[in-house]
DNA sequence: ATTGCTGAAAGG
């Protein structure tokens, strides 16, 4: 029997967050500091000053990265798609960090159209409620109202959509919603992720590499989540939220009608935590993708991606070494010189202007002294 | 609070 999947969603909206486009000017730090990366010469930082005193330069004027670019942006969280957006360009991705609002229009109505059918497939699942929210912690409970909506859902036979992930991978929360999920006649839990195209032509390796990406880090995700071993303690420590604070009233007026008795964020964390490993959801069986032309929406094909843990670490463990200040960011290898063809940064960017479109020369070695 | 704050993903 297919369910009808008459379950509703709950969707937040914001509702005081409107003055929040003022946060520029407390970036003047910002902005010295990036005509100070300008000359990172060498890495001799140790001025000798003439009597030991010299240390306690204020940070900003050490100039190079005592910040980590999370702390720059004041982000206490990436998304999914900020890596692998990071995996098709880490330069233009860290770009449309500092600039952000310059999508080409051209650009922007294609994503538009694929956001529309991203929300018209969502509508065939589950209804949306618009629930005015007082806090991020409201926000938050209306994330994990939504997940314990649709874990039954699933675990009856239903398909799911949009089910939001989140855990700490390599010192950073990573937030993200998985497309859709549900079991296969088989038994086996799989995960879809749609992609819609503009023509009628399936992707370039470098995108469906991309899309790979992203759907091995929703399986990595999930599959920490459902083993227990994404905790509470580490999403409130990134999060900065506040367990105790109570929520406002619509979202306490939902959490009833789902037949929850909380009073506050807390109370719903450890409803979802326990849904999560005492649901007996397994680990996601299989990974496809879905490409689909806008227009016709023709099948354009599907692929089943094969999941390489040890790959995606490595992946994820060198984007995160840019997010904490490891190192610094990179452009693509001339190989690849093609995406700056389309990319609206491409004229300021300084990776093309510092040559730094190699392939892989061989940088010669200065002895490290140890 | 000499300060706060984020729907994620949308496609190339």
């Amino acid at each position: 029997m297919a369910e009808t999947g008459e379950e509703e969603t709950v969707s937040a909206e914001a509702s005081g967050f409107s003055d929040m486009s003022d946060s520029e000017f407390l970036d003047l730090e910002d902005s010295q500091e990036l005509s100070a990366s300008l000359s990172k010469p060498s890495p001799a930082s140790e001025l000798p000053g003439k009597d030991g005193k010299l240390i306690s330069l204020p940070k900003w004027e050490r100039g190079l990265d005592v910040s980590s670019p999370m702390e720059r942006f004041h982000l206490k969280y990436l998304c999914v798609t900020d890596l692998s957006t990071q995996n098709w360009c880490e330069q233009q991705m860290v770009y449309g960090k500092e600039l952000p609002g310059s999508v080409a229009p051209e650009k922007a109505a294609v994503l538009d159209t694929g956001a529309s059918i991203h929300l018209a497939r969502e509508l065939e699942v589950h209804d949306l409620v618009t629930i005015p929210i007082t806090s991020k912690e409201d926000t938050w409970a209306v994330k994990f109202l939504n997940m314990l909506s649709m874990i039954p859902t699933l675990q009856s036979g239903g398909h799911i959509r949009e089910f939001p992930v989140f855990g700490e991978v390599e010192g950073v929360l990573l937030v993200g919603v998985i497309d859709e999920l549900h079991y296969t006649a088989k038994g086996e839990l799989e995960l879809v992720e749609l992609k819609t195209r503009r023509g009628p032509v399936l992707p370039l390796e470098a995108q469906k590499k991309k899309d790979r990406f992203q759907v091995s880090l929703y399986k990595y995700i999930f599959d920490a989540m459902v083993q227990g071993k994404v905790t509470a303690a580490s999403l409130l420590h990134h999060t900065k939220l506040h367990p105790e604070k109570p929520l406002g009233p619509s979202v306490l007026k939902h959490a009833q009608q789902g037949g929850f008795s909380v009073t506050s964020l807390g109370d719903l964390m450890d409803l979802v935590f326990l849904s999560l490993t005492l649901s007996d959801l397994p680990v996601i069986d299989i990974l496809k993708i879905e490409y689909i032309h806008q227009e016709t929406a023709a099948l354009l094909g599907s692929e089943i991606v094969s999941f390489e843990e040890r790959e995606l670490r490595n992946k994820v463990q060198h984007y995160m070494g840019y997010w904490v200040g490891r190192r610094e960011p990179q452009g693509v290898d001339v190989e690849e010189a093609w995406k700056c063809r389309t990319c609206s940064y491409a004229d300021i960017c300084e990776w093309r202007k510092g040559g730094g479109m190699r392939s892989s020369v061989p940088v010669p070695q200065t002895k490290r002294a140890t």
